[in-house]
DNA sequence: ATGGCTTGAGTGTCAAGA
């Protein structure tokens, strides 16, 4: 089983990418965030000419989570169960025995700030949610954009953005507690290149210098991390005209 | 140097991203 989630900021703009990508990876799964639009302006047809169906979560302008997917699913859910939260940003099913979640964690822009304060009580009731839906499945992949790079490691230069936006110590403490009881971040399962990052900054051509942090993850329970082969982040639609500032990230799982 | 780009909204230029 081939899984992967793609922050693609704004799939109006991104969908001929993500239509090749999904040719030429052909996932089971392709988890999206910010599609940043209604269900009404979601491609469903484009999706299904190209083999995919799609759970949609939109909403205009901001956010907007989708999975799109091969085969049936069932116990699609949106948002976060018992939350109130007008921002959509989860979308869920169960996908051939295994429960897939698509999640956009709120950026929170500064350290402090209301929208910090928002991340982080969404991150507190993400890990209610999960903890109930890991004894639901054994078979729990999460996956999305994060806004947290779990540790130094994952910022290429970690002395300026240290206690910064996504890679303060509450933030990498609220990760550390979504992992905390059985879910673990599947790139470092492997040996993986040094500098690997998942984002890049528009601007000073951060990608050309690999000035990015690693802040798109998959998550994955027991049962699925002894399964899963392989994950990889593909940098090669980042390099493709007007690309989205994430890339994709992609599991294989036996 | 708190900038630099890119998006959606909407037709000015701003909010938001990370």
């Amino acid at each position: 089983m081939r899984l992967a989630t793609w922050n693609v900021n704004s799939l109006k703009v991104r969908l001929p990418h993500v239509i090749d990508w999904l040719a030429a990876n052909r996932p089971d799964a392709l988890c999206l965030q910010e599609t940043k639009t209604a269900d009404a302006g979601f491609p469903f047809a484009e999706l299904e000419a190209a083999g995919y169906r799609a759970a949609h979560n939109g909403q205009k302008t901001y956010n907007g989570v989708a999975i799109l997917y091969r085969g049936e699913a069932t116990d699609i859910t949106r948002d976060i169960p018992g939350f109130t939260d007008d921002q959509k940003r989860v979308v869920a099913l169960t996908l051939d025995g295994t429960r897939l979640v698509s999640v956009y964690v709120p950026n929170g822009q500064e350290v402090g700030s209301d929208k910090y304060a928002y991340k982080l009580a969404w991150l507190a009731a993400l890990d209610g949610w999960l903890r109930a839906e890991l004894t639901r499945f054994a078979r729990l992949a999460v996956l999305g954009d994060f806004n947290i790079a779990p540790e130094d490691r994952d910022v290429h230069d970690p002395a300026a953005w240290r206690e910064r936006i996504l890679c303060s110590t509450p933030e990498r403490e609220a990760l550390r507690a979504l992992l905390a009881p059985g879910l673990t971040d599947a790139f470092r399962l492997f040996e993986q290149p040094e500098r690997s990052f998942s984002w890049w900054d528009y601007r000073a051509m951060c990608f050309r210098r690999n000035q990015g942090l690693r802040i798109d993850h998959i998550l994955l329970s027991p049962a699925l991390a002894a399964a899963c082969r392989s994950c990889t982040i593909d940098k090669a639609p980042r390099r493709l005209e007007r690309p989205s500032d994430h890339a994709p990230v992609i599991a294989e799982l036996l």
